[in-house]
DNA sequence: TTTCATGCAAAATGTTTGCACACGA
DNA sequence: TCGTGTGCAAACATTTTGCATGAAA
């Protein structure tokens, strides 16, 4: 497991690979061979990822055997439908994150570097399901990016400012 | 005003056109007949807007003396650099919303008719002040859309299955 | 063996850019 | 006047689509 990460797993009842099979039964679609190595990889390690980083990342480990760019898109659109992704729109791209044995989990995005940092509020769900209430809203997920400059930029910022740019 | 809405406006020290000259000025930019013109439409009342609204509005209101598409793709990038506007992906397409003289506030986001209701919540302020701070990063603004199912799309759509969807 | 999924190429969408001309300070 | 902004057309990046072929159930 990886360790770089606060947030840890949440216990579900079912694989992802499991419930994805389910959601296409249920809708008369069919399990490919493209789209079980979509989830394989999707949901080993790799969240936070764009549609660009799944294609080469299949392309590199599977050479020639890959899996084109329409069906990455339309695998994509349909694991945000079966509720194992959640799709967020940011710097005029479309990045996925986990939905689905994962903790809900809000995000710090870096302006200067594109970083994203994860962290978590218990409170916050509680509210979106407040909200929800208040406005007989069915609340289906969330996302929250909080925008600003990650710490290392804040410095390297200063540092370049007064080494370099005093010209 | 608008009686539509339960969030008020918050009381500042300048216009968003005071603002904005004062931010032109910092960086040596100029006020111009098209800049005057998109922040006068965008801060009349339109909150929630994307490019194309704002340009199809301008060229409504004033008609050939238009401002041109490039001019307002430009000019809302420096809204936002401003700290005037906050741009929200949603659907595509960029959308802009007020980020100043108006309280700060989420997102419910209907998947059906892609409706956008506002939504105000002290602690979420609070909230990613904390997690800015737990993490060393500055926060500059936030934006939340919870995605779910309004009421009327809830209702049009049970009341559909019940009559129609019988086959 | 019937339906659904895939890959290809092309299109569509939303946004950005290079450059000559126009304009604000 | 000087330097910045604008409009145009074209470029761009990402995502979507039509259609013939291929593969699940």
């Amino acid at each position: 497991m990886s360790d770089n990460f606060s947030l840890g797993s949440v216990s579900v009842a079912s694989t992802p690979m499991e419930r994805f099979e389910e959601y296409l039964q249920s809708r008369s679609k069919r399990m490919t061979r493209q789209r079980r190595l979509i989830v394989d990889h999707v949901f080993r390690e790799h969240h936070h990822f764009d549609a660009d980083d799944l294609l080469d990342h299949l392309k590199q480990t599977l050479g020639e055997r890959k899996v084109s760019r329409p069906t990455v898109y339309r695998t994509l659109s349909e694991l945000v439908d079966a509720g194992l992704l959640i799709k967020m729109e940011l710097g005029g791209r479309a990045v996925y994150d986990y939905d689905y044995g994962y903790p809900s989990h809000e995000h710090l995005f870096c302006q200067k570097c594109k970083k994203l940092i994860e962290f978590h509020s218990d409170e916050i769900d509680r509210i979106c399901d407040a909200a929800g209430r208040e406005h007989s809203f069915r609340v289906l997920n969330h996302r929250m990016i909080v925008s600003g400059v990650c710490q290392e930029c804040s410095q390297s910022k200063r540092r370049r400012k007064s080494r370099l740019d005093l010209i």
